[in-house]
RNA sequence: CGGGGUGUAGCGUAGCCCGGUUAGCGCGCCUGCUUUGGGAGCAGGAGGUCGCAGGUUCGAAUCCUGCCACCCCGACCA
C-alpha cells in the first residue's frame, strides 16, 4: 500500500483497487474493465440498493426482470437511441463451442451461427418497450411503473474503476403512462428521488438540472441529471431520470385506448443509477487515511478493538466487549467485535480506518479498571475517553452526528468550489486553475456548447432548476442569456 | 483506431543502454521467540517459464525479429 495517500481522484483507485474494495481487473483482454466487488464493498452497494429499492416501492414502483439479450432488430427501432449504443455493444453471434480438430483447444463452431445477432444489453428500453406492447391496451393498464436491478454491458473505448466500467450494476426504471403531465411528473419525482437518497444517504450534496440537448439521452426528450462535486473538482454525473416522450411507444408501436375512445401513443420515462454511485461515494469523502463513509450506508457502522495482554486478559475484555455489543445491536446499530488475534491493535485502528467504519471503539485494561472506553470517530478522527455507562445512546447520537457532519463537509466544498464567472478569460482561468462549478451565461446553441468543450474540456453538467432567472450575456458570443447554467470538467 | 510507454515471485521494483557468478531488493507469506493503548522487533525459511515464440552467440532478463498483453494521452462515454 502506498504510504501517502493522496486526494487526487486518479490515486483512489490505487488503494481501493488493493485494500478496500478490489476491482480486480481481469487480465484477459475480453473483461478487460469489469470488475470483481470484494464482499465488503459489495456490502455497501447493498445498503444503496436497499435503501433506493424502498424508495421506488414507496413511490408505487415494483421490480421485474427482463432478458439480458436483446435481438439486434429491436435496436433498430429508434433511430437515435441507436446511435447513441451502437459503438459499444456487445454482440453474441454463436451459440457453442468444440473442440479444435487440430487440437488446438476451443474454437467457436462455425455450424452454431445465430440467424440473428443477439446484444447484450446496454439498457433495456427496447426490450422492455418491445414487452410493453403486450401488456397494454387501455388506459386501464396504465401507468406501469416498473424498475429492474441488473447488470448491463458498455464496450466503452475507455474504462475507469466504478465510474466507467465494462460491465456494472443498476437498476433502471421504465414506466408507461396516459398523459405527458404524468409521465413529466414522473420523471421530476424520481430525479427528486435520487437527489434525496444522493444527499440523506451518501452525504452527497448534488445539483438538480435539465442536461443540454447534447448531453440528453439518446432517444429522450428530455433529460434530468444530478451532479456532484467530487474533491479534485471534476463533476460527476450521479443519476439521470428521462423524460422519452412517445419516442419509445412509436417505436414499437404501443398505443392505447383513452377514457374518450381515441388511441394514442403511451407516454414514457426511464431512469437509472449505478455503482458508479460507489465511485461517488469514495471520492466525495474519502482522505489519506482511506473510505469514510456515511454510517446509513455503512456495512460496519460501530468496530470494538480489545486491547490485552495474554489470553485472562483478553477474557475480561471479551465479556465486557459482547456486552456492549448487544446494547449497541439493540439500538439497531451494526457492531463488529474484532478479537482476532492475528492482527495488532495498531494494525486494526489502520485497517477499519481504510475501510471507513464511522466509530471505532477501543477497549483495554486501562478501560476494565475506570469503567471506560476509547471512541474514535471516523470523520474527523478525534478520540475521546468516555464512560461505558450510556454507550448506546452515546454511539447513537454520534452516528446521526457523523451523518450530518459528512454531507455539511462536502457542502461546505462544493460551496467554497462553485464560482460564478462573467467574461470567457475568467471562466477560462477557474476551470484550468481550480476546478470546480462555474454558474455562467449561455447563449442556449449547441455550436457554442461544443466550442466552449473544445477549448477548455468544461461541459454543461446541467441547467439547474433552481437558478434564478437573470439577464445577461453568454460568456462565448456575447448574444442574450435568460439565466446561468452549471459548467465543469466532468468524469 | 492514432501517439507514447511498460511487461522480472502474490504486489511493487533493480538489473537491460555496454551480453558473462547461483537474477538482487522492499512489502506480503511461513516458523520460532519477544511484543500488543496507532500499521512491532529479531532470527530463520518458502516462493522466479525474467510476457510468448523464434533468431544471433561459447553464453541472452540484457542484442535482433515477430506476436501477445497491459497502462497513459486523444477520439467515445453513465
Amino acid at each position: 500500500m502506498a504510504k501517502t495517500l493522496t486526494k487526487r481522484a486518479e490515486n483512489y483507485s490505487q488503494w481501493y483497487n488493493d485494500l478496500v474494495i478490489k476491482a480486480d481487473l481481469a487480465e484477459n483482454s475480453a473483461v478487460r474493465g469489469s470488475m470483481v466487488i470484494k464482499p465488503y464493498g459489495y456490502s455497501i452497494w447493498e445498503k444503496m440498493q436497499a435503501a433506493l429499492d424502498k424508495m421506488f416501492k414507496d413511490t408505487g414502483h415494483s421490480n421485474a426482470y427482463f432478458p439480458l439479450f436483446i435481438p439486434k432488430s429491436f435496436f433498430s427501432r429508434e433511430a437515435s437511441h441507436v446511435d447513441g449504443f451502437a459503438k459499444e455493444c456487445a454482440v453474441v453471434t454463436h451459440y457453442r463451442l468444440k473442440n479444435d480438430e487440430h487440437g488446438k483447444g476451443i474454437v467457436v463452431d462455425p455450424e452454431a451461427k445465430l440467424e440473428e445477432e443477439l446484444i447484450v444489453r446496454p439498457t433495456s428500453e427496447t426490450i422492455i418497450w418491445n414487452t410493453y406492447k403486450n401488456w397494454i391496451q387501455s388506459y386501464r393498464d396504465l401507468p406501469i411503473l416498473v424498475n429492474q436491478w441488473a447488470n448491463v454491458v458498455r464496450w466503452e473505448m475507455r474504462t475507469r474503476l466504478f465510474l466507467r466500467t465494462a460491465e456494472f450494476l443498476w437498476q433502471e426504471g421504465h414506466t408507461a403512462h396516459a398523459t405527458k403531465q404524468e409521465a413529466l411528473d414522473e420523471t421530476e419525482q424520481m430525479i427528486n428521488v435520487y437527489a434525496d437518497f444522493a444527499e440523506n444517504w451518501m452525504g452527497v450534496p448534488v445539483i438538480k438540472g435539465y442536461k443540454t440537448e447534447n448531453e440528453r439521452f439518446a432517444g429522450a426528450l428530455e433529460t434530468y441529471s444530478i451532479e456532484a462535486l467530487m474533491q479534485d473538482g471534476k463533476a460527476l454525473q450521479s443519476g439521470t431520470s428521462h423524460f422519452l416522450g412517445q419516442n419509445f411507444a412509436k417505436a414499437f408501436d404501443v398505443k392505447f385506448t383513452d377514457k374518450d375512445g381515441r388511441l394514442d401513443y403511451v407516454w414514457a420515462t426511464s431512469w437509472g443509477v449505478s455503482t458508479r454511485l460507489m465511485g461517488a461515494l469514495i471520492m466525495a469523502h474519502s482522505d489519506d487515511n482511506g473510505l469514510v463513509l456515511p454510517p446509513k450506508l455503512a456495512p460496519i457502522q460501530v468496530v470494538i478493538v480489545p486491547i490485552y495482554k495474554g489470553s485472562e486478559e483478553l477474557e475480561a475484555i471479551a465479556e465486557k466487549a459482547e456486552r456492549i455489543k448487544k446494547k449497541l445491536q439493540d439500538k439497531g446499530i451494526s457492531v463488529k467485535f474484532d478479537d482476532r488475534d492475528t492482527h495488532k491493535p495498531g494494525w486494526k485502528f489502520a485497517e477499519y480506518e481504510l475501510k471507513g467504519v464511522p466509530v471505532r471503539i477501543a477497549l483495554g485494561p486501562r478501560d476494565i479498571e475506570n469503567n471506560t472506553l476509547e471512541v474514535a470517530r471516523r470523520d474527523t478522527l478525534k478520540k475521546e475517553i468516555i464512560s461505558q455507562d450510556g454507550i448506546e445512546e452515546y454511539v447513537e447520537n454520534l452516528l446521526n452526528d457523523i451523518q450530518q457532519n459528512i454531507f455539511n463537509k462536502a457542502l461546505k466544498f462544493r460551496e467554497e468550489n462553485t464560482f460564478q464567472a462573467d467574461t470567457y478569460e475568467e471562466f477560462k482561468e477557474i476551470i484550468e486553475t481550480k476546478g470546480g462549478f462555474v454558474l455562467a451565461h449561455w447563449d442556449g446553441t449547441s455550436e457554442t456548447e461544443q466550442k466552449i468543450k473544445n477549448e477548455t474540456k468544461a461541459t454543461i453538467r446541467c441547467i439547474p432548476f433552481d437558478t434564478k432567472e437573470e439577464e445577461g450575456k453568454c460568456i462565448y458570443s456575447g448574444k442574450p442569456s435568460p439565466k446561468r447554467v452549471l459548467f465543469a470538467k466532468a468524469y
